[in-house]
DNA sequence: ATATAATCGATTATCGATAATATGTAAACC
DNA sequence: GGTTTACATATTATCGATAATCGATTATAT
């Protein structure tokens, strides 16, 4: 079940492909149950649709949704930012060495090892703030759009700029600051989402 | 499948309960593969937990988790009432018909209609939102706390001055300040979960 | 020629049976 | 007596087979 989820996500799988049961029971040597019960689990997190009776394919979504799920994930961060600055004042090693990892990745122009290196890094804040239902959320927010995200409409240039803004985030959450870190977290996902699509 | 959920949420399965499959699958009328298949589902929602070999239960939620699931609520709607105060502007109809229902079951300390009425409202300012992402978080949230909403800890005689508090939000939406709806929301939930749990 | 009906292949939905695993119980052992 | 092992029972996990449904294609009638 995790491969399958891994297979959609990595692109073996894309977006609008009908998924067939019995042929994927097979290229995973099981057979028809354990397959669609996967099926199930990934239509609750809505990474794939069904009709009763025509199948389930891999969902794809618009830009619209693209657009809402951003809106909904700046949200959520911003609240994982209050929640999580208690808990990181004075302790941002973590963080900084992420941030190290992605600006690394910039100035080789690395964009996947970039994307992993700054996904990371928002987990960690997200996980920080002990609250496992934002975090689980946030995680299924994440993958609604990762599928697409290839980043590549972003400029390779622009990359390290957009990795430096994420340095006042550490420092606001090294202060205890959550409510600034937030606003910061908030706004950058709201530029990223504009650099991509607009 | 819905019934299985119906029966979760109206308290035939309580939390902690052991969920057996073939018992179930012939108190529906089915096989174990579908029963199996909506726990699959129902695990995605964390409205079940599963653990291998040894079985499903509906899940049961510490207060700790609760008060995580209020946090990301109130988060939610804020998030909601700002997106949706342009769409509700000079159109506020149906939130009002909705406050004069459960103030109306408030005077008469009715306490499950309120609670209905109650939720109804939250929903149509999530719905307003017009982001169809937000409004199925939503809905997995509120659903997370809804087997626990006895809201019998709250004084009946709290309840009218409760509902008093929702018509701030309704004049903040009819101007169009989702600013200001979105922080009256988000403080309602906050109050409210102070009033159940502290 | 066009519209309707019958048919066929492919796929989903469901079922019953079996294998794998866990848990409780009793016997055997120290 | 207490601990461990072997067994019995209950339940989950998986499988293969069958029924139901869909979509496309062919046949039929007007």
């Amino acid at each position: 079940m995790q491969l399958l989820l891994e297979r959609i996500l990595d692109g073996t799988y894309k977006p609008g492909d009908r998924l067939i049961e019995l042929q994927i029971a097979n290229e995973l040597n099981t057979s028809q149950s354990p397959v669609r019960e996967a099926f199930r689990y990934l239509e609750a997190l809505r990474v794939v649709e069904t009709e009763t009776y025509k199948g389930t394919r891999v969902r794809s979504i618009s830009s619209r949704e693209l657009e809402e799920s951003s809106q909904v994930r700046a949200a959520l961060e911003e609240l994982g930012a209050q929640l999580a600055a208690p808990n990181f004042k004075d302790n941002v090693e973590k963080l900084e060495t992420e941030s190290a990892l992605f600006m690394k990745a910039a100035a080789e122009k690395d964009v996947k090892s970039y994307s992993q290196h700054d996904i990371e890094f928002h987990r960690i804040i997200m996980e920080g703030s002990q609250n496992s239902l934002l975090l689980s959320i946030w995680e299924s927010v994440v993958l609604e759009s990762r599928f697409r995200l290839t980043l590549k409409s972003i400029g390779e240039d622009q990359l390290s700029q957009f990795g430096t803004a994420h340095l006042p985030v550490i420092e606001a959450l090294r202060k205890g600051d959550g409510k600034a870190a937030g606003k910061l977290l908030k706004n950058l996902i709201c530029k990223f989402h504009f650099l991509k699509h607009e």
